[in-house]
DNA sequence: GATGAATGAGAGTTCATTCAT
DNA sequence: GATGAATGAACTCTCATTCAT
């Protein structure tokens, strides 16, 4: 358990790291990043369609023309603030492609999901703006729908099934379709950010009791003390 | 199991009568049922912001006029598309509460749990669009995040936890704190119906199956043949 | 030469008369009408480009909006006031070709010239603003081109070409290329409308013997007084 | 009629002179002759009002606050586009005044007006898409309007009325009104030049024999065989 | 001298809402 | 009750012009 511990935390760390070395890449004068958070606020708040060019002005603290000098349209300030996301949210799952060597970096199916879920966390956690943008836009937006599917088809759901095979070889997950193992997998661990960040992002959380329950569940469900009492 | 089926069986029936009798109390002349209906379409398409009136005029058959002779605002036409799905939405959850004798109508867990799916999955095919303008818009409609969670809170949130605990106490389910329960299998149950209706419609589904499954994914996890066989 | 005029005067009120019955046949409300009207001067003033449509709203005495519930936008108001005009232009033109008999309506070259430049004088002078819109447009307006280059070439050319090669059989017109004479002829007649009123629409013109100069000069030129002896 | 061509020529050459001699004065950066140029051209493309100097500054290859380095506001840009041009107009009329001795240097009318087309197609050959912007502009601006009645009507108009006038005591123009005669010969010029230029550039030309037979038009007009046999 | 980021007034257009018919 | 013409505020976007660098 130690040493499981261990690498999942190692392999956390890994994926942050990516993140971060992604997104400070390109420069941007005060002025822009100011239109780009003010418009991530904004549009967070109202919603794409309800919110105003003036207002994101305004809270920008630039004219209303100087949002359309980097911004050629409003729906193009909308795509430049969530299209590098989703490519910053994918991109744990794409630089593993290289590198090679090992392709399922995971003591278990255990430490996958415990990496996963803190991964996904902590990217929910400082995005989560965008993320709320994204998911409002995503039925509206034809661009943004196109990319995701691409995305999240190509590029995660791919190494996610590989994973899940894996570690279903080993006898370590049920015998079951590896798709409905995922949409259950990815279910449990969505609902456990929209409880935390968005239901209820007051209440007073235990993140890592709350990770390990998760876990918990996924894999061994909520059927009862017997199972129970193997695990903790 | 025979007899755990019929059981569910009928207590999914009930809910689905008790839907019936809250929706068609209204009287409403033909016009304002087409204004209805078209609101429902359009706003489900574009979203409330980007919905015109006149455009759901149109698709009404009516004048732009007419609309606000029913509903003083847009909003207001909103609300009377949302409101009322909300109130059926926790119909079967109230209605139960009356008639007493039997507070927690089910057999087992299981049977909860697979009455849940069923009934849930009926109800989300039936009021699919209307669903989505409510996921929509409750993030930027106070009126009806207040009416969610008093809704949900006081009544589906309390009632599910009391049978929750029910089979706790029978040992069905694990000694963990219920709101994280609930909170997991709700969790798997929205997840399958995102997949099913929103995300794959048109793959093709074999319900029960997928309802078995996902009832085995939350009572006793992924995690492998052995205890997979003991289940089925 | 008095049956000429007779003749004439005829053909100039036919045509005239057919102008007026094209023109009245929309009914309009009132609002539209002012619309137009204060499109007309305010396009004719300023130009298209330079004009605006909260301008053209005040003058109309109509808000803003009103414009667009009328004319999707300020290019179809462009449209909807220059297209019927130049359709009542070649009214005359096309009509003549119903009722058949005789195509060319005219005892000499001499009476169609008066004809025409009598007609094209009170049409001008009708539709002058909406004239100098439409010579202002028409190098910038594809759509206006496309119509003119149809209509004219279609109708008043054709038309035009069979009445001077009819004259120019019976020796009363030169037997040079009939493109040339109608390019002098129509430089002639517009050059004479220009003067008239653009450039000096002030000066105290005496019309008939303008007229009647413009139409020696076009049969006899300029070079002198045998030449105008004879036929004055 | 040797005689004749050959003075006609000579008449022809020495304006084009004066043309150029014009021209080269004011020295100006590469950059600024940029601006002019790519004026020019997008001016003649959109009109005045409907371009933009932002596409003006890319298409010189400049930036948009050069501009404005060299012509305070865009109305001035165009002044200085259309205003020089204007002087190489009258340059011709204007010239001869002095040096006098013979104010009338055409040995016939003919002659005048041959060189006068000649000259004048040459002219408008090359600056051409300058005067499209000032026939374009001419009525919306008011300082462009008084330059050019102050230059007509001072220059042109009065040294074509001499030339005209002495060539009527000669008899060979009529006895008629001098305006009349220099408005119709004008409008056949003009009329030709636009034929040539505007209305049908590409249509193969045989500006020698065009030319010809203007002249003829505009000297015995177009009424017949008899009186072109004696001419040719 | 040249730049181009920044401006803000004003452009065309949309739209929820009103009200006389 | 139903209409749809009319409104005017607010929207997105353009553009001539300025000015610090």
């Amino acid at each position: 358990m130690q040493k499981n511990k261990a690498a999942e935390q190692q392999g956390q760390e890994e994926w942050i790291a990516e993140l971060l070395t992604l997104s400070e890449e390109q420069k941007m004068t005060p002025k822009q990043l100011a239109i780009l958070q003010a418009g991530i606020e904004i549009f967070s708040e109202k919603g794409y369609a309800a919110a105003s060019t003036s207002e994101i002005a305004q809270r920008a603290g630039v004219a209303e023309g100087t949002i359309f000098r980097y911004y050629k349209t409003k729906k193009e300030l909308l795509l430049s603030i969530v299209s590098p996301a989703m490519a910053k949210m994918i991109a744990p799952f794409v630089l593993r492609n290289f590198g090679g060597v090992l392709d399922v970096p995971f003591e278990s199916y255990e430490a996958f999901l415990r990496a996963f879920m803190v991964n996904r966390l902590e990217f929910a956690r400082k995005n989560f703006k965008i993320l709320r943008i994204f998911v409002q836009e995503i039925p509206f937006q034809p661009v943004l729908r196109e990319q995701f599917i691409e995305n999240v088809m190509n590029n995660i759901l791919e190494r996610v099934t590989n994973i899940t095979d894996h570690f279903k070889e080993k006898g370590e997950v049920a015998g079951v379709p590896t798709p409905s193992i995922i949409r259950f997998t990815i279910s449990s661990v969505i609902g456990y950010l929209l409880a935390r960040l968005l239901l209820m992002p007051d209440k007073d959380w235990d993140d890592e009791a709350e990770i390990n329950l998760t876990i918990e569940f996924m894999l061994h469900g909520i059927s009862g003390p017997a199972i129970r009492r193997e695990n903790q």
